[in-house]
DNA sequence: TCCGCAAAGTTGGGGCTCCAAGTCTGTTCG
DNA sequence: CGAACAGACTTGGAGCCCCAACTTTGCGGA
């Protein structure tokens, strides 16, 4: 224990310990910004500091007007950062980093929701949903596939499918405020076979993607990527 | 776009695009807080606030004395946050918030690099490493495998083993600074089917992930997921 | 030409303050 | 009793300042 580290790390280490271990339960109140320069005995500077590297780690959340409470879903990892949230696809925005031209083509349709997007999107099953199938291509070559799903009332049309989902809420002053993710491995459909040219034998990885305005869904979507060639590299600051 | 936006917003959002679509290159310097303030007419705090946030999404990384620059690798995402770094598995930890009762064993023993490793390690092939396999085990039922190594003269033996990586090396006075992973999928070898109690035809997530401190890595590991049942939610706070 | 050193610039930790906007709570008034 | 309102708190944006530690650069002397 390196007794120069800064003092924000202190409060930050003592409250991430005191949630983790289940001291501070979810939903619990975390002191406040003149509670904890008074508790730890730091300036406002470092509370504040403390609280918000907690809340970008995802463990607390700060309400305006009300206070900071622990997370009450577990906050985990995304499979991106936010600013490639803004494309349909989680891998796309990667390739063109590596500095592999990324192109797609999509198109949209209605549709009818059904039971398994309506739970997804907390709508009736017979409400009418925008679906878009997105096919992504690198240098030329397919990459991943994705269709999303939308309430009819949230989907833009024309040239604005070009922008992306953050974007695009924006403009209607609906604010995404949580991405929920959830992935597994399996064979790929018949379809997806043909669309990804995949070899025999291999699996797909599939991402099941949840956008989320407050305790509303806005856009869910089904990310299809191939399982053998693709290897992403993430990297991380810390 | 709205008028009322926070200032430091604006500064994010232009470097940010200029990032995106190379007007500044990897390796670029950003324009210094004192630069920032000017070129853009905002207070200290806004500019430094910017930089934090990019800093934060790994767009630019900043280097006491010298300056922030774009970063040279894509930054993107990593499996998990950095406060579960501190565990050997990604998601061992996920299921614990979840509720569920997460127990591990490992065991661990000299072996010789060989290239492959050598080459993840930036070691000689005939360097000694420590490795240690690690079954997760949920409610009993076992989860992911995970095998890690680690250059001889890093590795602590003992009661240690407990304690995460980063803390561990916080100890010998080593920064982790960074993680890479890469992920993909594939079919399970015959001891991870018997180790993971696999159904036929199910395949298995393999997370390749390097801790890295500085250009130095200190430890690389294979994990490795059941595919079929295993859905992890992340969600992220935007 | 090369080396060493000092000055200037830069990050990151910390401190303090002001303010808008939102939430909460307790009291007063109809 | 119930509704409305005022005052106390809280977050998040923003500004300004000081300082330690580190890097870069340019200058002067050998």
């Amino acid at each position: 224990m390196a007794t120069s580290d800064p003092v924000y790390l202190r409060v930050v280490e003592d409250i991430r310990r005191q949630i983790i271990d289940g001291t501070l339960p979810p939903g619990a109140p975390i002191p406040s910004r003149a509670q904890l320069t008074r508790k730890y005995q730091v300036g406002e500077t470092a509370a504040r500091h403390a609280l918000r590297v907690l809340a970008g780690e995802g463990l607390i959340i700060g309400r305006v007007g009300s206070g900071h409470y622990v997370r009450d879903r577990p906050v985990l990892a995304p499979l991106h950062r936010w600013r490639f949230l803004d494309r349909p696809a989680p891998f796309a925005a990667d390739l063109q980093a590596q500095g592999r031209r990324v192109t797609w083509d999509w198109h949209s349709e209605p549709v009818e929701a059904g039971p398994d997007l309506g739970r997804r999107l907390k709508v009736d099953g017979s409400a009418t949903l925008t679906r878009t199938h997105y096919i992504f291509r690198g240098d030329g070559k397919p990459l991943q596939l994705a269709t999303s799903y939308e309430p009819l009332e949230l989907a833009v049309h024309g040239e604005d499918e070009r922008r992306g989902l953050v974007a695009r809420m924006h403009t209607l002053g609906i604010k995404i405020t949580e991405v929920v993710e959830s992935v597994h491995t399996r064979p790929p459909r018949p379809a997806e076979i043909d669309a990804l040219h995949l070899a025999a034998g291999v699996h797909v990885l599939h991402v099941e993607r949840t956008h989320w305005a407050g305790d509303r869904p806005v856009e869910t979507s089904d990310i299809v990527i191939p399982g053998d060639r693709f290897r992403v590299m993430y990297s991380m600051p810390l």
